[in-house]
DNA sequence: GTCCTGATGTGCT
DNA sequence: GCACATCAGGACA
């Protein structure tokens, strides 16, 4: 792939201050691309999840504002990043105007650029396991919680046009949730084999 | 292939 | 004290 540099630029602000069901529907086929160590890490994202405001019993800010969630109740186009489970890392994009807290989880991306080095940071030979969920990516990305906080519009981390490819969006019920299932807010590539849960 | 479990740190209801 | 937007590895078929 040879991208023009329009195509490998970051997204605008305008982009992030909309609906969020919209965001994470137009994020399909983007490119996520991380500077790291000086290297460009990208992959084409693949899966997204959205997370919407207090009512949504699935988001971090349904208890209200905290000193973890902030940055959701900021302006859109910035990254939200945080550690669960004791190990993993989950890369999120804050949406909507100042104020109204929601975001986008990336789930998963199909590997585009500096693959050798998603390979040693990921510590496996399978192309399929480097960025195929929400913490294998920010692994292979070499994202963790102190890219929190990060303007999308620079250039340390963020969001490009891509979409270099055709495919049919499927749409179905959020993964690894116990409450707020019924709510279709994930959005992934019919049969990309890098999706998480088909 | 499937199912089940343990690892592990942080923030809070 | 416990829940948690997960993953890898082991048991079994």
């Amino acid at each position: 792939m040879t991208p023009s540099k329009d195509r490998i630029r970051p997204l605008a602000r305008d982009f992030y201050l909309r609906d969020t069901l919209e965001v994470a529907h137009d994020l399909l086929g983007r490119l996520l691309i991380s500077d790291f160590r000086g290297q460009k890490l990208a992959g084409r994202i693949v899966e997204a999840e959205a997370y919407i405001g207090e009512d949504d019993p699935a988001c971090h800010a349904r208890f209200g504002k905290t000193k973890r969630n902030g940055v959701m109740y900021g302006i859109g186009g910035f990254s939200y990043v945080y550690f669960i489970y004791g190990m993993y890392n989950m890369f999120n994009v804050v949406c909507e105007t100042e104020g109204f807290p929601a975001a986008v989880l990336i789930r998963a991306l199909e590997p585009v650029h500096g693959l050798d080095t998603m390979c040693e940071l990921r510590g496996c030979k399978d192309v399929r396991e480097f960025t195929s969920g929400p913490g294998k990516l920010c692994q292979a990305l070499g994202i963790d919680t102190t890219h929190s906080g990060i303007d999308l519009t620079g250039d340390r981390i963020y969001i490009a046009e891509d979409m270099d490819q055709e495919f049919e969006v499927e749409r179905s019920g959020r993964i690894g949730i116990k409450e707020g299932t019924d709510r279709l807010w994930r959005f992934y590539m019919k049969g990309n084999d890098f999706v998480s849960v088909q």
